[in-house]
DNA sequence: TACATTCTTGCACTGCCTGCAAAAAAATCG
DNA sequence: CGATTTTTTTGCAGGCAGTGCAAGAATGTA
């Protein structure tokens, strides 16, 4: 793990530590003065670099709020999801591998709480960062689609895979959900807790018919 | 229906008339050029109007393509589902809602068919009309949970509230697949119809166990 | 017509973002 | 080490986005 990091080349650590400076740069710039008041010369400022190379490392500000985009966990959780023995549905597995993925992080702690703390604080930034999780709801879609492929093997591609897409936008409506009242609440549960809880709200609102 | 643009005065008419010619204008040069290339300015000269005046309308290139938020229906649907004649659940129901409310439009034929090409042809532009949707997924929330105070009286406020956003999440991440099915397959079936097939499709995903 | 209100426009200004080419730093090789 | 190649940083020039302000035009009102 920590061997990640090692020497690959002084070329490659500079850039890491360079990305690092950067992010935290811009999380503490507007922790301490508010996003509207932060400008990419005063990051660039305080990172040490020209504002021409912050733009090497990111497309734009919030960009570098947001740091990198989700990945799918490697601790073989994955396949442990697609073999059918995460949850008891795929919907249900896909929550419990979510929660549980949201818990891992790669970074810097103080760093990753500031983060979280500017993603309760500006809504928008939140919505970025459903925006940019495009591309991991692909990712998901496909996992989920194996995962059908071993639950309903009779389900034929097509059916399947709009399927998978189905449950995959269903769960992050779901994470969203959880966003929406860990943000509300000031500190009561751990995101991945909480996410646990409207996950586990989900087949009520399916079934509760009229009065 | 065709008395709202009705004698307000010149000046509410000249407003309408200007906010029109805009967003046809973005919308017939994007359609032309691609998105990447047209400049607000290019737009405001067509509209016949000076740069600064676009952004007495719109704040963005992207917002005068999108056009207006939508609005909850004004046709009694609203009255129907809180009282529970709409859908067997509340799910379901808002799904009716939803889909229903999705046919009407309050502008020209045209623009509105280019408006969904473009919607269709920049996946991005779909992502912006999402997060613009917020204050909409508010007002429909709120609405659920009248619903749910109909359906199961015996819910305290905050469980209502919660379940109530949980259930509108769920309901903007079906029509997130709806549109995504729809826009993948070159002129299938109408939006709406496509909403009907995604929302029924929903049941099937909570339930279907392991092999 | 005279007055008040609202809308349009130009102007100046800040900030975002990109392409390009020169300089600096690091890797590679003899 | 020194020479060469590759990658990164930086400055510069420039286009586009978006905002505040104040003057002037258009509309509403009496």
């Amino acid at each position: 793990m920590s061997l990640d990091i090692a020497q690959q080349g002084l070329r490659e650590r500079k850039r890491i530590a360079t990305r690092r400076a950067i992010e935290s740069a811009a999380i503490n710039l507007v922790v301490e003065k508010g996003l509207e008041n932060v400008t990419i010369d005063e990051i660039s400022h305080r990172a040490d670099v020209s504002p021409r190379t912050f733009f090497n490392y990111f497309a734009s500000k919030e960009a570098a709020l947001l740091g990198e985009s989700p990945e799918l966990p490697v601790d073989g959780s994955v396949a442990r999801f697609v073999d059918g023995e995460l949850g008891s549905s795929a919907l249900e597995g896909l929550g419990e591998l979510i929660s549980t993925a949201s818990e891992d992080s790669r970074e810097d702690a103080e760093t990753h709480t500031l983060r979280f703390a500017l993603l309760r604080q500006y809504p928008q930034l939140f919505t970025l960062r459903m925006t940019a999780m495009r591309d991991f709801e692909e990712e998901l879609a496909s996992v989920v689609a194996e995962r059908l492929r071993h639950d309903e093997p009779t389900l034929d591609d097509d059916a399947r895979r709009s399927k998978a897409k189905l449950i995959t936008l269903v769960a992050f409506g779901v994470i969203r959900h959880s966003w929406s009242c860990w943000a509300e609440n000031e500190s009561a549960m751990t995101l991945s807790e909480r996410m646990k809880e409207s996950f586990a709200q989900l087949p009520g609102i399916l079934s509760a018919g009229a009065a």
